[in-house]
DNA sequence: CATGAATGAGATTTCATTCAT
DNA sequence: GATGAATGAAATCTCATTCAT
């Protein structure tokens, strides 16, 4: 193992230690000592691989985020028509809070450093960027094939992600409200009925 | 002006000040002494008045959420139709958050309590709660008219709350993806959409 | 009621409420709130009625101090001769702490002021000078009639209360170490027999 | 100098500024920053150290109640029977007062504690009774060999140190009461004629 | 006389960060 | 690279005391 290996090794340790910690204290209750313990590592070493608590949060920002993400857009891959992949993309979306409720929450403990911290604030902007992104993929290419209807690609992919992540929240305060499963499929649902062309669905009338 | 008087209107004065700092600070940086600053009083009378932080922090909760609703229920009352009620909650809702960035987001700040402090988690699952309770009055009187589809009440309204959050949010943080105008536009069509009866958009093709 | 009655009525209600609170919270944990809580009067009026807290304090010792006393005087009349008297001191001494526990231990507190109050200090050397008094004027008078032997009356005035207060310490720290009936016998038995006259004891070998 | 010499180097000189604060400003009036600045150490390692004030007082009332115990323990042993351990032990027990009078003063300072500190009454509990097995130990051997009466070893010894503590507690008020000489040759008189077997008294008078 | 709102000093405690070893 | 002792700033909270009403 190289030295860089060590180096970005110990690094991925001690950030996997404050998502721990984070979730289990609180964003603004866990100590670097905390930290250190977590790792099993001593509290100098911390601020020999990051220059202080701020740099550390913002590389679990760029961890969280990431992850996230790219559960994602593995799950989407495996759809084989625009239709499956936004049904995957909304599904595998909303399951990963369930699945997750704690990493999530931890991305969202990052959404309070709006005002106070650009860099994180301009980290989580463009980690929604991407997530517009892939959603807009997908409508780009069901409208290319005919089976979505022409919609404004940006503005459909935001709502579809507000939609998720609103529910989510709600969730996440109250988890006894609603079926998740039934919310999803509702979800699914609202969305996709939003992108029928017209002629299909007046081609059920004849 | 009565002793009863004096005490509530000083909690006002302090919990307004509180709000300043926090938006001004960062939910979690800001101290009992900015707020006695901001307050124009002494960091003692805070103590009197307020147990402690996490008590003077659950006062704001409690303004700040019941602010929010107020806003929009006054407004929505104005409409004098279901479908104009709906388009009202829509735009009133996203428009809170536009006019009121520092305040909305100071709402948003505690959020990141959910897993640390049950009570500001209970008090912000009632708001919800009352919230859905708002939006799904309006659809039931819809329903019952006829000029809405007969949806589940509670799951609907959930998703309507939903995209107006996760709307609300991504515009927090990149305020150039979208036109707020045009978004709000095509929430409210989606929404409507989704709650137009079968019939009546048959009807549109003879 | 006269106005000084009033006065010195309400001194004594505070300086009663406070005894309780040093009892309650411990000499160094009770604030002026709770003394005006217990008083069932508001804070304000406690310093109108006493200079500062340490004046307050001040008086609760007089207090204290002088009701121990009062009570082992009392009852001390009440036998006719020396030995009976000196018998009835040792007994109620140590019947007045384990009956008023808490009252003598908030008594106890004022010994921590020695080194930094030298009024209290003052006070409690008056008390234990006036405790002495009564002591050697029981011995005097066993001296004088012939059924005491001719001791130094102050000092061991000294010793017979010494064996009170250090009794008594011992059992407030732990009372399973002995009975406090057994230790008083073996305490009256211990003082009696250091003041039998020679002649007495050496009477019983004819 | 390794890490636990170190460590205990420090936790003892930290201990021993505490003592000197209590004892220069009182037991409740010494703050921490006062210790911080009398062992020329920072405030914030105090607590590295220490869990909190409380924690810093246990190591303090252990320190001292071993240091007495000590002193009277290491002296008493020089003496060669019974009768002249005993005299040692009380000698010594009242002559480590006066020669420690602040010392001596801060171990009394922890009896208030009584009420609110089971932890720290508890040390005080088996501090006396390691006292108290001390001297029983020596009045066993003097029944064991003759010199002494058949007395019941606990309840005589709480009887000794009874008379130790309250003629000390007498001296630190007021010091001009009796002279320290020769209260320590009544106190040792008394102590060992309730011990005389009596058969021994008897052979006095032919 | 009586109240209790208000003050502000001061106490304990926490913790990010540094640095000698 | 790694440790953990040490620092000191800052934060929360308490409370005796004052004073307008």
């Amino acid at each position: 193992m190289t030295k860089l290996d060590v180096a970005s090794e110990r690094k991925a340790q001690i950030v996997q230690a404050t998502v721990e910690c984070i979730s289990k204290y609180g964003y603004n209750n866990f100590s670097m000592q905390d930290v250190a313990n977590a790792a099993g590592v001593s509290k100098g070493i911390i601020h020999y691989y990051f220059l202080n608590k701020d740099d550390l949060l913002k590389s679990v920002l760029d961890k969280v985020a990431e992850d996230i993400e790219k559960a994602i857009v593995s799950e989407t891959k495996k759809a084989k028509n625009p239709r499956e992949k936004l049904e995957m993309f909304i599904e595998v979306g909303l399951n990963v809070v369930r699945k997750n409720k704690e990493y999530y929450q931890v991305n969202m403990d990052f959404w309070t450093q709006i005002n106070q911290n650009t860099d994180i604030r301009a980290v989580i902007g463009r980690h929604y960027a991407k997530f517009r992104e892939t959603a807009s993929q997908i409508l780009a290419e069901g409208v290319k094939d005919g089976s979505f209807k022409d919609v404004n690609l940006i503005g459909y992919a935001s709502i579809i992600i507000a939609v998720m992540d609103g529910i989510s929240l709600q969730w996440l305060f109250d988890d006894s409200v609603f079926s998740y499963e039934k919310i999803i499929e509702k979800t699914k649902n609202l969305i996709l009925s939003g992108l029928t062309p017209h002629n299909v669905s007046a081609s059920g009338s004849p």
